[in-house]
DNA sequence: CGTTTATTTCGGTAAAATCCGAAAAAATCG
DNA sequence: CGATTTTTTCGGATTTTACCGAAATAAACG
């Protein structure tokens, strides 16, 4: 791995702070861009170069890209050490990370919601309107987890059409559902 | 404001996890689940009180969810305070949050793509495979807000018929894009 | 216009998350 | 199996973030 461009710091440096945002670990998300745009698999070694990191912040780093399952280890004829790169095909990955953030995320969510209409009966203080604000929650989380279920199923090639036709999808959209 | 009920704690304080997990401050979100629960609009004051939070804590929160334009200010007759309430819609408080995600994350990512890009141009060490990796990426951000801009556009009420269809949806999505 | 009430700003402290480096553990080699 | 290399664990230092409370500002009242 040669020294990095500057394109390639930019780069590294944004995903760095878009990962926060995301309330994912800067230097978590500067490993990912990095394995992302490298050329061939790195071993943590040269991600502590190329970053400027210690060795176990790298370790739990990679770890924890690979509980995202959005990088994986490989093996090189004639090294011992361990080798990482991010899945190839980066639609797979945006599914990984959809699916990771609806497990951690929605369905935790989904289940204090039900739990919590479930308990609602058994108070004594019932004010009807918090009842139906829950309701109306998790309505709205069954929804995006019933569109992240369709979305889930088509494939990738599908997806990519969808963008080419432009406007035309919501209408269409719009005249399926119109029933 | 009567006293919280167990339920209400229970799904204030989830509420605040999730949100941390976000990347939205624990404190703002519980503001926001309070809000939401709440019969009628509440005071500043009231947010303290029931959430044990300083003044001033509540006060910059309030404004962080204006900024998000999932809160906003009423004002009732005889009383000089200010008063706040969530989003009567729950749908179109899903879309504020899509928007300024969105905004906040996805546009500021496709600057930095297509300037790198650019700049990639001019740089003395051509690296292809990294082109290759930003266009791919690019095309990748592209979609989603290709997507977001369709979604954007549907109805409420379209949004919640796709759930009533089920597995049907993506089929005959399948059968759209199929040309 | 001065007084009271409400809101915001801001500096400092407390809490949490991040990151490092040494030591332990695991894996691979001869 | 002992030696060497690689990886992981973990306690503590550092940095960042969150939160409070006092002071300043702004708004509304008589």
């Amino acid at each position: 791995m040669s020294e990095l461009t500057p394109v390639m710091k930019k780069f590294i440096l944004h995903w760095g702070e878009m990962g926060s945002s995301w309330g994912i670990n800067r230097t978590v998300a500067q490993i990912y861009a990095l394995l992302y745009l490298s050329t061939g698999p790195l071993t943590a070694d040269e991600i502590c170069e190329n970053l400027a990191l210690a060795r176990s912040t790298v370790s739990t780093g990679l770890h924890e890209l690979q509980a995202w399952g959005i990088v994986k280890v490989v093996h090189v004829l004639g090294d011992r050490r361990e080798h990482f790169m991010t899945m190839s095909d980066i639609w797979e990955m945006f599914r990984a990370i959809l699916y990771e953030r609806k497990r951690r995320e929605i369905d935790p969510t989904l289940a204090i919601l039900r739990e919590s209409l479930a308990d609602y009966k058994n108070e004594e203080t019932k004010q009807p309107h918090v009842e139906e604000q829950l309701q109306e929650m998790l309505d709205l989380f069954e929804v995006i987890t019933s569109v992240y279920d369709q979305v889930e199923r088509l494939p990738t090639e599908t997806l990519k059409s969808i963008v080419k036709m432009g406007d035309n999808f919501s209408n269409i959209v719009n005249r399926i559902t119109q029933v």
